[in-house]
RNA sequence: GGCGGCAUAGCCAAGCGGUAAGGCAGAGGACUGCAAAUCCUUUAUCCCCGGUUCGAAUCCGGGUGCCGCCUCCA
């Protein structure tokens, strides 16, 4: 079975295909720095982290590479309003970026360029063009010449002819046409600049992430990513750069996130409507974040309600529990078991067991079906919790069944990055002891059916972490995650 | 106006021609002194109308409604 992947650029599911051996080079656009990152953003950095963990799983050697764009007029903007300079701005969202995504189990990328680190490529990237005749200079602006580019609107299905250029931003009538594009701006007064041969200015709006693809994966790499939103113009803008510029193929594959939603609205900071990472991180942690990102396919958009993370957090828990429950089965065993039920139980999640693999790839290569392979193993959360309930009469074989199921969840869980919190921190001894002797305690106070003063005992020793469970013939205990 | 995409239970969400996964929430039940946890049961004219087919949520045509892009945006 071949992985398959949506691409952009066809309008279908695709067998992917590294154009070099086993190796991938991909790309995706990071975030523009003025402001704070919102669950939207959050999605493109866990969806790009799934894709890159899945590839490497499959065996391929991932070069990832994903950017921030530190100077544009928003950044310029941002940091006037502020009073602060520039770098001073994307230096701490930078920083703040890196504290919020590891919570979310991203994990760090091969490369994050920053624009301004690329000035000097950028600027070999727009003298090529203009020596293609590609990019004219007007007055210490450079345009990229759009219709000197035949195939512009493909990958966004434009057509020349339609687009209603200036529909609702005013022309630059410096433009030898209105659907040319800046590649190189002039500075203004009090604005950062950079030395070019057009004169002082900075990188125009699309460019910094040809340059830095280019310079960093090659003119030609296997993926490029981003939000649905980037597609026009910005990636569309790209293609034109890049592939005039190189003369090769850009990216084989152009692969979208959609877009978290609010209030039936796109989550965006254009609009105001953003729920952002930092509040989502106050009250949940970022695995339950995370989930909830991989809940949905990652082409789909996602709608987020105020309930959205508190059901994630549910559902994660009833993952939590039961490999908790697995771990504690071992030790004692029965003789075997010859009860048919139970070894109904034990052969229907042996048999699921089996399964389980060959069908998270299956579910995972179809375009990374993120949805479709937790169901799955969620089925077997489902059979083992049936299992469990039988309780302690289960036999080394049926144990061993429990056991792998939970090393199965984990393993796969892994590859999406979830599952994977570590056991609670170890009680010493000492510790163990006490809560032993308040466990009995309270034994003999049930035994005398002082219940308020049992209760008391299991309040407050849950407040500290520690859960009680009374069973038909004694009561467990164990520590919180 | 142009270009994309989506419409599946109270909510979220898979499904891609063979008779509706999974999660959350609710209700009832089992268990319990009470909890907690867990389990069981329970709720779907798959937006509408036609068509193709032995058979369609799935394919085709036509509607309707939403969303995104055409301006910075993940």
């Amino acid at each position: 079975m071949p992985l398959k992947v949506y691409n952009t650029l066809t309008r279908r599911k695709e067998e992917f295909i590294p154009l070099k051996d086993n190796e991938v080079r991909m790309y995706v656009c990071g975030v523009t720095l003025y402001d704070k990152l919102h669950l939207g953003h959050a999605r493109a950095a866990v969806v790009f982290d799934v894709i890159r963990r899945y590839l490497e799983h499959r065996g391929f050697k991932v070069n990832y590479v994903t950017n921030f764009t530190d100077v544009d007029d928003k950044v310029i903007n941002r940091a006037k309003s502020l009073g602060t300079p520039i770098f001073d701005l994307t230096g701490r969202l930078i920083e703040e970026y890196f504290q919020q995504m590891e919570p979310l189990g991203v994990r760090r990328a091969n490369d994050y360029p920053c624009a301004t680190e690329y000035i000097k490529e950028i600027i070999d990237l727009i003298k090529k063009l203009e020596r293609k005749n590609l990019a004219y200079a007007q007055d210490g602006d450079v345009f990229f010449r759009v219709r000197g580019f035949p195939s512009y609107g493909r990958l966004s299905g434009q057509d020349l002819k339609e687009l209603s250029v200036g529909a609702r931003v005013k022309v630059n009538e410096r433009k030898e046409d209105p659907l040319d594009f800046v590649v190189w701006k002039k500075a203004k007064e009090g604005e950062p600049f950079w030395d070019s041969p057009w004169g002082k200015g900075r990188p125009g709006w699309h460019i910094e992430c040809s340059a830095m693809a280019m310079n960093l994966l090659g003119e030609s790499i296997d993926i490029h990513g981003g939000g649905v939103d980037l597609i026009f113009p910005h990636h569309e803008n790209e293609i034109a750069q890049s592939e005039a510029a190189s003369g090769r193929r850009f990216a084989k594959y152009w692969i979208h996130n959609g877009l978290v939603k609010m209030k039936d609205q796109k989550m965006a900071k254009s609009t105001q409507n953003v729920f952002t990472l930092s509040q989502a991180l106050q009250d949940y942690d970022g695995e339950t974040i995370r989930f909830f990102l991989l809940s949905a396919h990652y082409r789909s958009p996602l709608d987020y309600h105020e309930s959205s993370l508190r059901e994630a957090k549910s559902s994660l828990e009833r993952v939590y529990n039961i490999l908790k429950r697995m771990k504690e089965i071992t030790g004692e065993q029965s003789q075997r078991t010859t009860d048919s039920n139970l070894r109904f139980l034990v052969e229907d999640l042996s048999s699921h067991l089996k399964k389980m693999r060959t069908r998270f790839i299956h579910d995972m290569d179809d375009d990374f079906n993120t949805p479709a392979a937790l169901s799955f193993i969620f089925e077997a959360v489902k059979k083992a919790n049936l299992l469990l309930r039988e309780g302690r009469s289960l036999d080394g074989s049926s144990q061993q069944v429990l056991l792998k199921t939970r090393e199965k969840i984990k393993n796969l869980g892994d590859i999406l990055g979830l599952f994977q919190k570590e056991e609670k921190k170890r009680l010493g001894e000492q510790e163990k002891k006490l809560i032993e002797i308040l466990v009995n305690i309270r034994e003999k106070l049930r035994e005398k059916k002082d219940w308020k003063l049992a209760d008391e005992i299991r309040k407050k020793l849950d407040e500290l972490g520690i859960e009680l469970e009374d069973k038909r013939a004694e009561t467990v205990w164990r520590t919180k995650s």
